[in-house]
DNA sequence: TAAAAGGAACCGC
DNA sequence: GCGGTTCCTTTTA
């Protein structure tokens, strides 16, 4: 039978949490995504060893806290303070000059969901292609280049030192009745699926 | 063996 | 209470 594809369907009729998110008092009025992130920018900074796209994770060993330490721009410092989205890193890491207005939208001070996090990363293929990227951007779909580096990153970005795949891809998995994530209908080993209208 | 899935307790805001 | 963290067990590829 397969899930008929789909989002939307998924979701019991009637009750999808995401618009509750987006419209209630979530928070989260009605915007476009792309201008709900780029002013609230999370990030770590991918650091130097941003390097070769691909399989570059591979000094990821020693260098655990050395992201966050050669982090010029994005320093994850700044991403700490609650005040962290007025902070200039935002234009600097995404370019975006601030719409004060969409400042108002908050994301409840300070507090960076995971899914919003990732959103950010998969926005930055430059930087970040080698930790996640978009495998269909249109179907919401992305690939999880390096678990190793998305948890190390997601770490960094809460403070969280002994974050690892296991934890993050937990939290991950919670989104799934929440109805922002949900795993492809044809499954993929670390490919995962926003859903509407968390894909936009 | 890593990833996936989900239960449960816990924590900070 | 929510979102996330931590720990755990079981299943799957």
């Amino acid at each position: 039978m397969a899930n008929t594809n789909n989002q939307t369907n998924n979701m019991a009729a009637g009750e999808n949490p995401a618009h509750q998110f987006f419209n209630g008092n979530g928070g989260y009025p009605n915007m476009s995504m792309s201008g709900f992130f780029q002013q609230g920018t999370v990030l770590p900074s991918p650091s130097n060893s941003d390097t070769s796209s691909n399989g570059s994770s591979q000094d990821m060993n020693d260098d655990d806290m050395d992201i966050h330490m050669n982090t010029p721009n994005c320093g994850l410092s700044n991403f700490f303070h609650p005040g962290y989205m007025n902070s200039p890193l935002d234009s600097m890491c995404n370019g975006s000059e601030g719409d004060d207005d969409d400042r108002a939208y908050t994301r409840h001070q300070g507090t960076v969901h995971l899914w919003q996090f990732i959103r950010e990363l998969l926005d930055q293929p430059k930087q970040y292609s080698n930790c996640v990227r978009w495998v269909d951007r249109d179907e919401g779909t992305f690939k999880i280049e390096s678990s190793l580096l998305l948890a190390r990153y997601w770490g960094q970005r809460k403070n969280r030192s002994q974050m690892n795949y296991d934890k993050l891809s937990r939290s991950l998995r919670q989104y799934y009745k929440k109805g922002i994530i949900q795993k492809p209908e044809k499954k993929q080993r670390l490919v995962y699926k926003f859903l509407p209208p968390y894909n936009m």
